[in-house]
DNA sequence: CTCGTTTCTAACCAATCGTTTAGATATTGG
DNA sequence: CCAATATCTAAACGATTGGTTAGAAACGAG
């Protein structure tokens, strides 16, 4: 009986989650948001709610991007090796044609303060938890007892983020040079 | 002949510098900081020009209010155990009443990505630039060689900003482990 | 006191923010 | 073909953004 949709949800949130991962999400307008999805405000309200809804699409949309990375670690044998690959595949989401846009959960908490955002930081915890959960799999994996795999986990979690952060204002190299030294020098620690 | 001014500019970017650490740049308004300047639009315009001359003038408040830190790091001849000292006084500037506020320069760089505010990236860089001179000489000081301490001090750098942003998001202790595991790891390295 | 100069108050500016709504436009079962 | 229902366009909403301005108020030199 109604009228079609002229779209689908996805294609339209695959927009978004483009914009506000280059813009970030105060600076990503309604209009912007309009334009780039290619449909109405309207259209935007009656699918997703409020700009909130919209954001928190996209950080699921996002967050299916990531898992082909995400599943290539949870299946890993190497342990410690495979975090650091890991983090090179991350590097490798990150980039863009020209520069790194980060990542985009790391990107938000960063540009939240706004501790009023309960579901945009909801989501963004739910996803660093789990990361956190898979380092310490892996960590224990390598042979590290429970509470050093714990502290371990915390300090990779903490290096992941300045990874993302860094991506950004830093050459390629200089990102490489870091994860590069991090490993080197966390495998130092377990052998002496 | 004019009439006086009833307020000092240092007194007045002292609360806007407090403002702008707290609620970053874009989400401090020009009324907000009306009232907690204690000034008129008027005077705030007449002082500094503009919302971006009254966050430049806050920036380099900032940095005068870190100098205590960077003196002792300068002054010091401890090599890189002045550097993990160092990053505990920064973690002691970020600290607030009841949270970390993070640095100011850190938390500014992860929210801005629009490219067109070069005077504010510019009085950024210029303090990164300044603190990797810094950590260059300290690392010189220790015995390492030039390349080896320019690489160790971009290492460096960014565990700098990641502690900033760690220490927003993460209770105390961990970024006290972070710091710990961090130099830790670091010693490991030299003394294989 | 008066005049010239400056700072103050307070209203106002256009632009944009996220959000809503009225009405035209499709679509399809009956 | 019609009536029901959903989606579309486009204009408008009040609030807030950064920034401006006219006129009152305060000062000090003459």
């Amino acid at each position: 009986m109604p009228r079609k949709k002229s779209y689908e949800d996805n294609d339209v949130i695959e927009k978004a989650t483009e914009l506000f991962w280059r813009n970030g999400y105060q600076n990503t307008s309604m209009s912007l948001l309009e334009s780039t999805m290619g449909i109405n405000k309207f259209s935007i309200y009656a699918s997703f709610g409020s700009k909130q809804g919209v954001f928190i699409a996209s950080l699921q949309a996002y967050r299916t991007l990531h898992s082909t990375a995400i599943i290539k670690l949870k299946q890993s044998n190497q342990g410690l090796m495979a975090i650091k690959t890991f983090f090179y595949d991350c590097l490798d989401i990150y980039h863009d044609t020209d520069c790194s846009k980060g990542c985009l959960m790391s990107n938000t908490r960063a540009q939240l303060n706004n501790h009023k955002e309960t579901k945009i930081l909801a989501e963004i915890q739910s996803f660093v938890d789990y990361q956190r959960q898979l380092f310490i799999d892996k960590l224990l994996e390598h042979g590290l007892d429970q509470s050093t795999a714990v502290k371990q986990a915390n300090y990779l979690i903490i290096t992941k983020q300045s990874i993302s952060a860094a991506s950004k204002v830093h050459p390629i190299e200089q990102v490489h040079d870091y994860i590069e030294f991090t490993f080197n020098a966390i495998s130092a620690t377990h052998t002496h």
